[in-house]
DNA sequence: CCGGTCGTACGAAGGTTCTCGTACCATGGG
DNA sequence: CCCATGGTACGAGAACCTTCGTACGACCGG
């Protein structure tokens, strides 16, 4: 069933696996908090490739991955791309207010702190 | 004037200094969210020896460090011991209403997971 | 069917984190 | 003045994280 549905499938934790210090992980790296707030402005579906990231595919790659298995975003196949959505229900219900105030935290430090100052050299 | 008033003086970053990665990493780790969790429930400042943890006392002063030099508590020598206190203002003043709910949420996880699953083995 | 696009797997280098043990320093009480 | 207490510094090992390159697999459009 599953199988047949989606030949290729991605493992995510259940809602009840969601860990508060893996989501923490995953949001304290710069740039996955970068692809979190793109996912939430935009407010749909983007693929791996719709995001403009300073790093290599591989390194892309790796980064979704931390996102999917913390359970901060669902991925899905669409054809050859990957699509890629905030879990926000599953978030919402384990810790209520939580990706909203992280939102608002990372846009009120990139007002404090300038546009351009999230990348590391 | 600073080295005469506290001959021990610790480095804090300044409010402005504070980094949402930094917080985030900080409190991404199991033993030191429950050292803010403890601190915060508190509501006073507590010596380093107060905590009863699970590792050595290196590994403590380890953990104090980071969670000091990313912004989360605020420490001061009092005779031989060293006071923790949480910088909840600088926090509140930078990243309205994330101590709270980030609290909120460790808290409704403990409920959720039981209370002895925050360590490891 | 063939090529192009999108993404994965694997291995490796380099950096950081977590943990500990041992030796040490600062403070305050007898 | 000495010692007990509370904490630090340093070094080391293990684990983990981030990054990359190269080679490969899956799907769509012609």
């Amino acid at each position: 069933m599953t199988e047949r549905d989606a030949p290729r499938a991605l493992a995510h934790p259940e809602r009840e696996e969601i860990r508060l210090e893996g989501v923490l992980h995953a949001l304290s790296d710069p740039l996955r908090l970068s692809i979190v707030r793109e996912l939430a402005d935009r407010e749909v579906e983007l693929a791996c490739s719709d995001f403009v990231l300073p790093v290599t595919k591989s390194t892309t790659t790796h980064h979704f991955r931390v996102l999917r298995e913390s359970g901060v975003v669902r991925q899905i196949y669409r054809g050859t791309a990957k699509m890629n959505g905030l879990r926000r229900e599953d978030l919402q219900s384990l810790f209520p207010g939580l990706l909203d105030t992280l939102l608002t935290a990372a846009a009120a430090e990139e007002t404090r702190l300038g546009p351009q100052a999230q990348a590391r050299p």
